[in-house]
DNA sequence: ACTACCTTGTGAACAAATTCACAAGCTACT
DNA sequence: AGTAGCTTGTGAATTTGTTCACAAGGTAGT
């Protein structure tokens, strides 16, 4: 398959949750200037988009909603559920533990670690915390797909280390560090204070320009 | 000025982290190269980032680490304190408010909003939780220059609404939805569960690529 | 079955971002 | 002072991503 760039994944994201938004209000057909509209990109880039995976529409008559759905769904791999593993149970790991969003999306945390034996044995987000030390062998069992990672930025390259060489192929880190991955993991950072310094460039810089 | 693009601004974030860590353990030089290999990307993108703002740099010997730094801090407009409020006090604005990272970097959360009864009184993350009513005369008032939000995907828009009105021109948001604000407003929106169909792209239809 | 009217899918044109490649400039050493 | 050895700064080339524009294909009404 050819290479999608990252930025037409994430606005299938976005060309998805508004075919379940229409779609939950019963609506059954869509076009690519409604997708565009609601997604804040052009009719063109939408169809560009949908051109990688296949034809989906119907000309003059536009796109069925949940056959569109399905088919995003399945591109983007939501058909099945994915177990997530939270590593660092700290005050952001315990707020994503519990975080319905995710669920809804079919992302189900079934563990939290921690290497604090104070927090080990308690719950987080109705989930006990493991002392880290049983990630490696829990992920060679096959119990996760994905890994977030809300550790201190000094122990963070340590555990993306650990996890891809028990097996894992997808890691999000909110570490506030620069990481690196062997080429076959997928790894993404959100770093928080990076996204403010953003908003303080643009303040800074007389930026007219709302940059999304 | 030119149009920067959003992707040299993060980079910039990257390089001063690394100057700033490097800075610390006392090194006072730096070149283009290492920048690189520390942020991901080649000499020549440094290059021609930093070269958007000026030249800091001397030829054959590279860059002083504490004057890039200086010039980086400047040129992101770290320069000052920033005066942050939080709307919505959940899980995910608690465990911001107390977030160290961001007092490191000079974002200093000075309020706390929500409409919730129980909650408005309360502390969070040290901040005592105000009534959302008050926020539009605060703003006004000068108390914030950046918002962050984390309110309920259908409750983002409006609280976007009222704090551009009431003249903000920064706001951050982890909302899982799309949002639209004024052109001379930033707006920085953070979706994890799109971060995460990110990586379930990646686990299902490729193998390769790790895509930073 | 014909016409009028839509909207898709896509090559081609265009724009933006990255990488290349090298002259310019600085240091250190002799 | 001259030379060797670096590294920057930057136009030019290349690659990547977006937008344009229109033929192709479909519907609905008559």
């Amino acid at each position: 398959m050819k290479r999608i760039a990252e930025s037409t994944v994430r606005r299938l994201s976005i060309y998805l949750s508004f075919l379940e938004e229409i779609g939950a209000r019963g609506v059954l057909t869509t076009s690519s200037d409604d997708l565009a509209r609601l997604g804040g990109t052009t009719s063109a880039q939408v169809r560009k988009d949908l051109s990688f995976f296949g034809s989906f529409g119907k000309r003059g008559l536009g796109y069925s909603v949940p056959e569109l759905s399905t088919r995003l769904r399945e591109i983007l791999g939501l058909g099945n559920k994915w177990n997530v593993c939270i590593v660092g149970a700290g005050k952001i790991g315990a707020a994503l533990a519990r975080y319905a969003g995710f669920a809804e999306r079919g992302f189900v945390v079934t563990g939290v670690y921690d290497s604090d034996p104070h927090k080990i044995g308690k719950t987080s987000g109705g989930v006990t915390v493991r002392d880290i030390a049983h990630l490696e062998g829990d992920i060679k069992s096959g119990a996760y797909q994905i890994a977030i990672l809300t550790v201190p930025a000094e122990n963070a390259q340590h555990i993306v280390d650990l996890v891809t060489k028990a097996g894992l192929k997808a890691i999000l880190s909110f570490a506030p560090t620069r990481l690196t991955a062997p080429a076959d993991v997928t790894l993404r950072t959100v770093n928080m204070a990076m996204e403010l310094e953003g908003l303080t460039f643009a303040l800074t810089n007389r930026g007219s320009d709302n940059q999304q």
